[in-house]
DNA sequence: AAATTCTCCTGAAGGC
DNA sequence: TGCCTTCAGGAGAATT
């Protein structure tokens, strides 16, 4: 399931791939993602260059000659270059066709979108409203501190809530709130600065170590090469309800938190 | 208006 | 073995 440093894998993997490459060919077996993919996609965008792919919150996006493409991946979604003529399979839905090789987006769940855009892709609709990045300095502990006493909620929905700060999902919230000993219904109001600024930095960590790591796997992730990534052998609480605390051996409990499973140490966290 | 719940979808895992 | 149920979850839409 596709976070922020599973997203910045990707990029990173497919990027050298594609940079300067033509689209010869789009086709689109499966049109009913997220949202339903342009029709006539091929049309338009046959005959561009992929002049650049970014990211912003866990979308990439793709700067063609003219126009942009914006990628979601949802809850399953894989892009991966493989050689043209890979025999499709099941759930490969889009094939991104160039000289030599070939993008192809796969996804069971179909959470995911590719959007069609001539327009700055920061004004897109999906973009515009979006909080910070948490690996830049806007994210800190002042902007997290004046957020939280102004919000109603428990500090995991706000970690979670993108208007405030992007990419962070469940995995790596749970992770976070671990690091720093926040319990996770612990109310926004009630945060200290202090406790922001440790709420910041474990975010950051858990992130720059999921990233170098290549990105958690559990069930869906896989990079642009098709490897899976390394992070989830690092993960201390999600996933380890009913465990032993890596800390103190106290047994992990379980709640739900927006319809989210949350993992967290009781004895630690509070 | 902000916060919560619903919804999309499929595959894996568990129960019988 | 195989069918059924349950769970997982990103994020926009709907609802409270």
């Amino acid at each position: 399931m596709p976070e922020l440093p599973e997203v910045e894998t990707i990029k990173c993997g497919i990027t050298p791939h594609l940079i300067k490459q033509t689209i010869q060919h789009v086709i689109v077996r499966q049109r009913q993602l997220r949202w339903p993919i342009a029709a006539d996609l091929h049309r338009t965008i046959a005959g561009q260059t992929i002049q650049a792919i970014t990211r912003r919150s866990k979308y990439l996006i793709v700067k063609l000659s003219k126009d942009y493409l914006i990628i979601h991946l949802g809850m399953s979604g894989r892009l991966q270059i493989v050689p043209t003529h890979t025999p499709y399979q099941k759930h490969d839905h889009v094939d991104f066709k160039f000289a030599n090789h070939c993008l192809r987006y796969h996804d069971p769940r179909r959470f995911g979108a590719i959007v069609w855009t001539d327009h700055d892709p920061k004004q897109h609709p999906l973009l515009s409203t979006l909080g910070v990045e948490p690996l830049t300095d806007a994210f800190n502990a002042d902007y997290l501190y004046t957020h939280a006493q102004r919000s109603k909620s428990p500090i995991k929905n706000l970690l979670m809530n993108a208007k405030i700060v992007v990419g962070i999902g469940n995995i790596y919230a749970a992770e976070s709130l671990f690091l720093s000993n926040i319990h996770p219904l612990c109310s926004s109001k009630q945060l200290s600065h202090t406790q922001c600024q440790q709420l910041v930095s474990a975010a950051k960590q858990t992130l720059l170590a999921a990233i170098a790591a290549g990105g958690t796997t559990l069930k869906d992730f896989y990079n642009g090469e098709g490897k899976p990534g390394y992070f989830q052998q690092a993960l201390q609480v999600y996933g380890r309800d009913g465990q032993a605390c890596v800390r103190c051996k106290s047994r992990l409990e379980k709640l739900i938190l927006q319809q989210r499973s949350t993992v967290y140490c009781p004895s630690c966290q509070n």
